[in-house]
DNA sequence: ATGCCGTATGATATACGA
């Protein structure tokens, strides 16, 4: 089975680009952040074409929003609002085999990172602790899960083009990369693409729009995820970041990450 | 410190992204 993640940035601008992602890499589930759009809106009908059979969509006008389709069955879909807001940042199936798949969209966090400085970081934490107490609460980490999503936050070293100067930069700080950590650890969660892609080598899923970063500086950073509860481990045959999207027409500023599972 | 670019919106400026 192989799972894909991408932030599209606008699903109704990108729809073409999604397909030919579909074509490219043939996920059976398609996990999107940032559709930026209504569910009433949403341009399921592309997707069925696609040939997926199941959807799950979370929408919201012009900020945020998460969706996920399916070739396989999905029983159930449940939708989450986080921090007492309304946004649809969280959106999760039970497939008929019982598997949940997790759909993320973390807050990005403004750009001072202060909690008492900057209402978007003291969400952005508070999230992440939310995060943190509600999959200990809700959730058994010897069930099959899997979670993936911008989580906004690199926490490598090499997750970044400069550890070193971006140590102070929103996504990369310290205090964002401890309540990361905090999240995998109280649930045993296990980065599935650093199994593949050794620590020691960069890895990069966002190169920002502002500068012209990509391909030839290659400033990125590693704000897309995907992770697996313990029982998945030894499941896992491959995952990457799909880099080569970034450079096409029109491209999101993420590239979109995949993992194959043995299911 | 700022701008850089891109997206969305009762929009021809503004909020947001990270």
């Amino acid at each position: 089975m192989r799972i894909v993640s991408w932030n599209i940035n606008s699903v109704r601008l990108r729809i073409e680009s999604v397909a030919r992602l579909v074509a490219e890499l043939s996920p059976d589930i398609l996990c999107l952040q940032e559709i930026k759009v209504t569910d009433a809106a949403y341009p399921q009908s592309a997707f069925t074409e696609m040939g997926f059979t199941d959807h799950a969509v979370f929408g919201q006008k012009g900020y945020h929003g998460v969706s996920i389709h399916s070739r396989l069955p999905i029983s159930r879909a449940h939708r989450k609002h986080w921090c007492g807001r309304e946004d649809s940042r969280h959106i999760w199936v039970t497939l008929a085999s019982g598997l949940e798949v997790h759909n993320f969209y973390v807050p990005a966090g403004g750009d001072v990172p202060n909690v008492e400085e900057n209402e978007k970081f003291a969400h952005k934490m508070a999230f992440l602790d939310e995060m943190t107490e509600w999959f200990v609460k809700n959730h058994k980490s010897t069930d099959p899960a899997i979670l993936v999503g911008d989580l906004n936050i690199a926490p490598l070293e090499t997750d970044v083009w400069s550890h070193k100067q971006l140590l102070k930069e929103v996504s990369h700080t310290p205090v964002e990369v401890d309540g990361l950590n905090g999240v995998m650890a109280a649930h045993k969660w296990i980065d599935a693409v650093r199994i593949f892609v050794p620590p020691e080598e960069p890895l990069y899923s966002w190169w920002s729009y502002r500068n012209r970063t990509w391909p030839g500086s290659n400033r990125g950073r590693r704000l897309d995820h995907i992770w697996v509860t313990p029982p998945l481990e030894d499941k896992l045959r491959g995952a990457s970041v799909f880099t080569e999207a970034r450079g096409w027409e029109k491209p999101s500023d993420h590239a979109p990450v995949l993992v194959d599972i043995d299911l």
